[in-house]
DNA sequence: CACTCGTGGAT
DNA sequence: TATCCAAGAGT
C-alpha cells in the first residue's frame, strides 16, 4: 500500500470543512433544491444583521406573496415595508423593492448572475453580490461576511477576532483559500459561513465540535485574547433609531394614514420626533400627505 | 473611515 | 438587568 503523503494543507482545510458541512448543514428553505435566485437574494438581504430564526417566517411569506422580482416590483414600496414587519433596518425593504424594479426593468425580470450587475442593485453590496453569485449561480467568489472573517481570523490567522473593518489582507486571504473549481468553491463559501454560525461563534465557540480544532491557529497559539480595540456597543435608549422604529411601527400597523397627533403619542420630545419623521420621509420610508397625515410610501 | 441605521433573543 | 450581537450597505 502506497504511503500517500499528507494532503496539502489547503486540501486538508477544504476537506475538513466540506465534510463537516455535509453532515451539519441546516435545512434552510433558501438552500433547498427548488430555490430560485430571487429567493436567495431575498434571503441574503433579510439576513443582513438579522438572525436566521427571525428571518425564516418573513422569507416564507415574502416568497409566497412575491414569488418573482416582477411580483414585488408591481407592489407599492410601502407594502414591502409593511411586510418587512420587525426584521429591523427597514430601508432594506425599500431597497429590495427598488432592486426588484431594477431587475424587472433592466434585466428582463431575471436576477442577474454577474457579480458586477448584482453589485449595481440597490441594497446589494460586496458581500451580498458575492453570496448570490456563489449560492444561487454556483460561481467562484470570495464570500466574506462576519462569520467567515471570524473563522479565518481564528483558524488561519490565529487571532481571537477579526479587525473592526474588512481589510485588504482579509480579502486576499479569502481569495487565496478558495478551492479551484467553481462548484467546490461555492460549497466552501457556504460551509465556512455555516461553521462560523454554528460552531466558531463570536461569544463562546464550540471548539469541541469543530473540524478544524487540531489545526486551528488560534487554539494552537493558546487562544490569545483579542488585542485590538473593543468594539463599541450600539446605544439604543433615546436614540433616533429607537424613535424611528416607534414611528414606523405605528405606520406599519395602521391601515389608513396617520395624523401627526397620533404619531406624537409614540415619543414625547417634539424636536427629536420631528427630526426623525423628517428623516423617514427623506429616506422614502414615509410619505407625507397634503392633508398633514402620513403613511407608508404608495409609489 | 467612522458613523448611522432596528429588533429582540441569548447570556 | 445590562450587554452582546445577528449572512451589511450607504454615506
Amino acid at each position: 500500500m502506497s504511503t500517500t503523503p499528507d494532503a496539502a494543507p489547503l486540501d486538508d482545510l477544504h476537506a475538513r470543512v466540506l465534510d463537516w458541512y455535509a453532515d451539519h448543514a441546516r435545512d434552510l428553505p433558501w438552500r433547498a433544491p427548488d430555490r430560485t435566485p430571487w429567493g436567495v437574494l431575498v434571503s441574503e438581504v433579510m439576513l443582513q444583521q438579522t438572525p436566521v430564526a427571525r428571518v425564516l417566517p418573513r422569507w416564507l411569506e415574502w416568497l409566497d406573496r412575491w414569488p418573482t422580482p416582477s411580483d414585488l416590483a408591481a407592489a407599492a414600496p410601502g407594502e414591502a415595508v409593511r411586510a418587512w414587519d420587525r426584521l429591523g433596518y427597514p430601508r432594506r425593504a425599500l431597497r429590495l423593492h427598488a432592486a426588484a424594479v431594477a431587475i424587472r426593468d433592466e434585466h428582463g425580470g431575471q436576477v442577474p448572475a454577474e457579480h458586477a450587475q448584482l453589485l449595481a442593485l440597490p441594497g446589494v453590496g460586496a458581500y451580498t453580490a458575492a453570496a448570490v453569485a456563489s449560492f444561487a449561480f454556483g460561481q467562484r467568489h470570495a464570500v466574506v461576511d462576519t462569520n467567515v472573517r471570524r473563522v479565518h481570523a481564528r483558524a488561519v490567522t490565529g487571532a481571537a477576532e477579526p479587525a473592526t473593518a474588512l481589510t485588504a489582507a482579509e480579502q486576499r486571504l479569502a481569495v487565496a483559500l478558495l478551492p479551484a473549481e467553481a462548484p467546490t468553491a461555492a460549497r466552501w463559501a457556504v460551509a465556512v459561513m455555516e461553521l462560523g454560525a454554528l460552531v466558531c461563534t463570536a461569544r463562546s465557540p464550540r471548539c469541541g465540535d469543530c473540524p478544524l480544532l487540531e489545526r486551528c491557529a488560534w487554539v494552537l497559539a493558546g487562544r490569545p485574547a483579542h488585542d485590538g480595540p473593543a468594539r463599541r456597543g450600539q446605544a439604543w435608549a433615546g436614540t433616533d433609531r429607537q424613535v424611528r422604529g416607534k414611528l414606523l411601527a405605528v405606520l406599519r400597523a395602521a391601515a389608513d394614514p396617520v395624523s401627526a397627533t397620533e404619531l406624537a403619542a409614540c415619543w414625547p420630545e417634539d424636536r427629536q420626533r420631528a427630526r426623525c419623521l423628517d428623516g423617514l420621509v427623506a429616506d422614502g420610508l414615509v410619505e407625507p400627505l397634503d392633508d398633514g397625515r402620513y403613511c407608508l410610501p404608495r409609489t
